[in-house]
DNA sequence: TACGCGTGGTG
DNA sequence: TCACCAAGCGT
């Protein structure tokens, strides 16, 4: 082992290794002057909050198309920007995307501001993304610390204090390695050694830029780092869900409070989930026919089993909550994953039913 | 500080 | 099948 991890390790590795990025600005393109768009490297941030680059990349390519610059998606509708997000997950980054564009188009002229400090007031911009984009996009010399960093850090100094008790700790070894040149081009290292050679489980500890300096792979701990809390088992809640079709096709949906679980998104009528089983509350008299099958889905803090009922609704069916959706303008891919999956058992109830023996028709 | 908040991949 | 995990933020 030798002393202390240096910058220049790392960024001589990602001169070399650089994963290719829609939003990114090569390395070689970097030090030749070149610089990322602000609006790119905001909106692949906020998408990349607890989400895979996997998942990222067809959600900022459409968006990217759609919506060009931060002008064009604080003109975009609310329903249409939810839609685009659907199935991305975490709701509330949505809605906190289109408060951050109009506050920077009514506020700051249509540009974002170019400090951490500035960054961090603007809503769905925490301490992470502000320093990630004041870093990549405007090169200031800020220390990045997100999940990589954490774990990254907490394996070269052998840090056994479990998260997220050590996150300050970890922080401030951070700060003690992150440079004043290439400050974005090194956090975006550190993102990249944490992707794909420092990984969660089985890290390849041998092809490491880091491997001479590291404290726990000289100790053999660097699997087990770093340490977490415990979490808590997640109960099972239960509830109805409610797919009315009408007769001229379109579909009986609400549109979901602003905050809270899948706020802002599109839904099925339905009960309260919870723990013990609710009370059924179709959103109108019918003759619901509930399936065999159930739909499930694990939230962050639960896992949900929904019992699905369908009906079909005759065209001048009325309903005390939620609005029809024209056959032409539902899209499955608009809705949030639960609700899709609803979708996809109750349309192949339909299906099944349209289709059958011709007595049955 | 602790919790609420999604989803798809992985071992 | 299932727990764990991924570029966090807001309250």
């Amino acid at each position: 082992m030798r002393e202390k991890p240096r910058a220049s390790e790392l960024l001589a590795w990602y001169d070399r290794h650089a994963r290719d990025m829609p939003w990114r600005v090569p390395p070689g393109a970097r030090k030749a002057g070149q610089r990322p768009d602000p609006y790119a490297v905001w909106l692949s941030e906020v998408m990349l909050q607890q989400t895979t680059v996997a998942a990222v990349r067809g959600y900022f390519h459409r968006f990217t198309l759609r919506w060009p610059t931060v002008s064009d998606l604080a003109a975009a509708q609310d329903t249409q920007v939810m839609a685009e997000w659907a199935g991305l997950g975490y709701y509330a980054r949505a809605r906190n995307l289109m408060k951050c564009a109009r506050t920077v188009v009514a506020e700051h002229g249509g540009e974002f501001p170019d400090t951490r400090e500035g960054l961090q007031a603007l809503p769905g911009i925490g301490p992470y993304t502000a320093s990630a984009i004041a870093a990549i996009a405007f090169g200031r010399p800020e220390t990045v610390v997100d999940g990589n960093v954490e774990r990254v850090m907490a394996r070269l100094y052998d840090v056994a204090t479990p998260l997220p008790t050590a996150k300050k700790e970890l922080t401030q070894l951070a700060d003690g390695i992150t440079p004043d040149q290439r400050p974005g081009d090194y956090a975006q290292a550190v993102m990249d050694l944490g992707a794909t050679i420092c990984t969660p489980r089985n890290p390849a500890c041998g092809i490491c830029p880091w491997r001479a300096p590291c404290r726990a792979r000289a100790a053999g701990t660097a699997p087990d780092l770093p340490l977490k809390l415990p979490k808590k088992p997640k109960p099972v809640r239960v509830g109805y869900a409610y797919v009315g079709r009408r007769a001229d096709g379109a579909w009986l949906m609400e549109r979901r409070p602003d905050s809270g679980l899948l706020g802002g998104m599109l839904g099925w009528p339905g009960s309260d989930w919870a723990e013990i089983p609710p009370a059924p509350a179709p959103p109108l008299p019918a003759d619901w026919h509930m399936l065999t099958e159930e739909a499930r889905h694990t939230f962050t803090h639960f896992h949900l089993r929904l019992k699905v009922l369908i009906a079909d609704l005759p065209v001048d069916a009325a309903a005390d909550h939620g609005h029809f959706i024209p056959r032409d303008e539902f899209r499955p891919s608009d809705l949030p994953t639960a609700m899709r999956k609803v979708f996809d058992l109750a349309h192949s109830a339909f299906t099944a039913v349209s289709t059958g023996p011709a007595e049955d028709r």
